[in-house]
DNA sequence: CGATCGTTTGAGTTTGATCAAATGTGGTGG
DNA sequence: CCACCACATTTGATCAAACTCAAACGATCG
């Protein structure tokens, strides 16, 4: 599935990216443009269930999710285990690293992934320089942080029934909007354990709630995808609110002509 | 309680606090200190249970709580809270507003607070003309975002009972390095209603395992005040691993020495 | 063709929620 | 100073959601 690329090829890729996540917060000035490709990005492979940082490590670069489904996590001494955030391609892992010394979680692919590594220096030289994508990085960082608190509410206050429609719900959103949703499906390479150490369910439990949710129409799931059959009923039985995901009125307007 | 100062004595209050609060990250030139002086701050108290922002509002300032018991938190349309964390004074709230567009969450007074308001404009300016004043903000959200996603462990893998002591060490630390906790006492004038949000727990069950955290020699309680009565014992029983808050050495070494 | 991993099903248990009422506590006004 | 009110805490009893353990069933892969 990944040809391994030649460098030139690379580091054209972890830019472009870049500069697509940059300009949905707000249009870059070709000077801005420039400066961004100039990254140097190298990318690097990951199989299921491999971690790309550790909770614990010092980090020496950001981390940009090319391909592939990943995770961020925390674990207790003891083993038990909660996902924090889903990561889809496009996706900033780890602004933190060039902030903060040490990684208070980890991040661990669930698919096969490819993720492109810029190095931290590279990062703080931009930050010094150019205050416009400085703010915009910022701002990723921020739409990461509500989506946690998100979660946040969606662990401590909703059933489990509600949870897992509102995790649906988020993914067909974020999923949409990056162009990975055909039909209501999407690619969802997701097992139902780590579905539980998401939720802050057991997988047993998971497996029940997938088919009520099934049962009442909502979804269905064959292999590795999921597709979502009423969009408006998960919402609902979700109490899901969009606005937390901070999309821009077009990505909002090109998902509800989607869903027509 | 809090007597209106003037304009002026007002003014220092806010850019004084902030300073200290921007230093831990890393000390300022005079100039940057001059430049977050010349933030003009006006403050505003509130009573208990009264908001500061509500979600949805299109904000005009940054807030930063000076006195008092405040928290962050998101509801659902049938009632349902979640609080997703507690503001200790010399916490810069809300620094998301001048960059989203929206409240996508509320900020609430749990007692009596004063809170300082900067607006929106001259923080903009700061982060134009000051990449360092930029990376400690920055790095002030981040370590709210690190608290947010421990939060979300707590309440997905944690018992009642591991989740109120994780919450108590937490709150232990926090006040602890600003000078809150005397003898192992600090204020909280939370109700157990407010802890339940919190903790996605019931009122009831919260007081059960207030209950137990007593009987077990952890805590004691006395009207609003709490004491820890075994900081390692309850440290243990919430596998608590105070490094997700980013303190300083200076911080954890004088807390170290607090504790002989 | 085993072996491994994931999903599904069943039975029994535990945790925490809900409902209802009693008990404390602090503040206010007569 | 007391009566009263509004809230907060506490207790008891019952119930439901979700967990655990155990085993069967299905894929997928070398």
């Amino acid at each position: 599935m990944t040809s391994p690329p030649d460098r030139e090829t690379v580091r054209s890729d972890v830019a472009e990216v870049l500069i697509r996540k940059l300009e949905v917060f707000a249009p870059l000035s070709d000077v801005e443009r420039d400066a961004v490709s100039a990254l140097a990005g190298q990318t690097r492979s990951y199989s299921p269930r491999e971690d790309v940082i550790r909770q614990g490590d010092r980090t020496e670069h950001v981390n940009l999710l090319l391909e592939g489904f990943a995770c961020r996590y925390k674990t207790l001494e003891d083993g038990r285990r909660q996902i924090l955030s889903f990561f889809v391609p496009g996706v900033i892992c780890d602004l933190n690293v060039f902030i903060l010394e040490r990684m208070d979680h980890s991040i661990g692919a669930l698919s096969p992934c490819v993720f492109g590594a810029i190095h931290r220096r590279q990062v703080d030289e931009l930050i010094d320089r150019q205050p416009r994508i400085t703010r915009a990085l910022w701002w990723c960082t921020l739409v990461g942080e509500a989506t946690a608190r998100e979660w946040l509410l969606n662990v401590g206050q909703r059933s489990a029934y509600e949870r897992a429609a509102h995790l649906f719900c988020e993914l067909y959103w974020r999923l949409g909007v990056v162009g990975l949703v055909r039909d209501g499906t999407f690619d969802f390479p997701v097992t139902q354990t780590e579905l539980g150490d998401a939720l802050g369910l057991s997988a047993v439990h998971v497996n029940r709630t997938l088919q009520e949710l099934r049962r009442d129409g909502l979804i269905s799931t064959q292999g590795r995808e999921l597709t979502v059959l009423d969009v408006e009923g998960l919402e609902r039985a979700a109490m899901f609110d969009p606005s937390y995901l901070h999309l821009t009125d077009t990505d909002v307007g090109a998902q509800r002509r989607r869903e027509k």
